[in-house]
DNA sequence: GGATGATGTTGACAGCGTCAACATTGCGCG
DNA sequence: CGCGCAATGTTGACGCTGTCAACATCATCC
């Protein structure tokens, strides 16, 4: 390897950062996390990343362009988790796991959740956020296809995603628990749901 | 009825608007549909309503009170238009006229639909909202109940939200087209995912 | 070793939400 | 009837933001 070709990162009083756009984004994840995607600020992350207010525009042309990184960063995310699900025994017992590591995915970063599926962004402008979503639709419907649906079931597999994300939704969103007597129990809402698809897709 | 007791609406000229709050109301409803809760800015809506840029403060705290009272209103209508849904001949059907009642809301006021169930707002600051929500989960409650479910059909009612919820917003969401082949048929989606919903509800 | 492109800085601009101080008006009470 | 008070609207300011243009510094390659 030749370790001149790419830049070491530089202590304080350099005047090249050197690895500047990673700091940025760690900077961004770390505020997206603490306050949800209206607290990153381009001058927010520069300061945090101990550089000058304008800096980040030398690694991203604005705000939105910053978002949509994280969001690409957080979709690779969610791939590696579905990847690296275990075998499952049945194509039932997969999707109800692909189900609860979606759910789990959302409880554990609400707020990048919020921000990949949510309705800052506009996605159509950012080329790698279809390709990783689309990744893992693809994902989605082989499994519903094992289930012994038919292919293409395009239908089938939009309804089994609608449904996950729309538990991620409730369980993600506070004023469910002022609606119950009981706090949700988040495991057996995703389980309950899961099978009522499930059920649903084989009694057609 | 006196008159006199409620001001009426002055022409330009006058010092007092007189229907201000109405006014404020009507030009963030429009900018809203048009862009977006980004897009609902008080001064904005200010300028819309021929109107200095603080005088919305004397109607609303701030900003994101002027988002919830938009919000609210938003409930109102949904609410209304459970209300106005036809007698259903059986609970199955009625449920998914419900579902389909709450997609044809989103789809046709997606900015709207965006506000109300997006993340944008703290629900739990704006009692106001959770009222409103409250209602519309009752109602859905009860047809579930109705489908033979014994109550309180506490995560059956929930999952039924889910389904929808998560079915409006991949309807809303382009980015699906961009998945399919085909274009999405909506009211084909909703039915089906319904049905599914119905077949797994009932073969417990 | 000097030109060149990449990267970081400085300073500016317009726009925003919000507040305080002030102006104007309508309404109720004496 | 008239006065004073509360409600409503205006003006001006503050600090913050995203973004751009002009300039500074550095690494790299002929």
């Amino acid at each position: 390897m030749d370790f001149r070709s790419r830049p070491r990162h530089r202590n304080a009083g350099s005047y090249h950062h050197g690895e500047l756009r990673q700091a940025l984004l760690a900077a961004a994840a770390e505020l997206l996390a603490g306050g949800g995607s209206d607290a990153v600020g381009m001058r927010e992350i520069a300061r945090r990343a101990s550089v000058s207010h304008a800096a980040p525009y030398r690694h991203y042309a604005n705000r939105e362009a910053l978002l949509a990184d994280l969001a690409a960063i957080g979709f690779e995310q969610l791939a590696a988790r579905f990847a690296g699900l275990p075998a499952a025994t049945t194509p039932e017992r997969r999707l109800v796991e692909m189900a609860r590591s979606y759910v789990d995915f959302a409880r554990e970063q609400p707020q990048l959740w919020r921000l990949m599926f949510g309705n800052t962004l506009d996605k159509t402008q950012h080329p790698a956020l279809l390709d990783a979503s689309r990744l893992v639709l693809a994902n989605l419907r082989a499994t519903v296809e094992a289930l012994g649906v038919p292919a293409p079931a395009t239908h089938q597999t939009l309804a089994a995603w609608a449904f996950a994300h729309g538990v991620a939704r409730l369980v993600l969103d506070q004023r469910l628990d002022a609606h119950l007597d009981a706090p949700l129990d988040a495991d057996a809402l995703v389980q309950e749901a899961a099978w009522i698809f499930l059920r649903g897709l084989r009694h057609t």
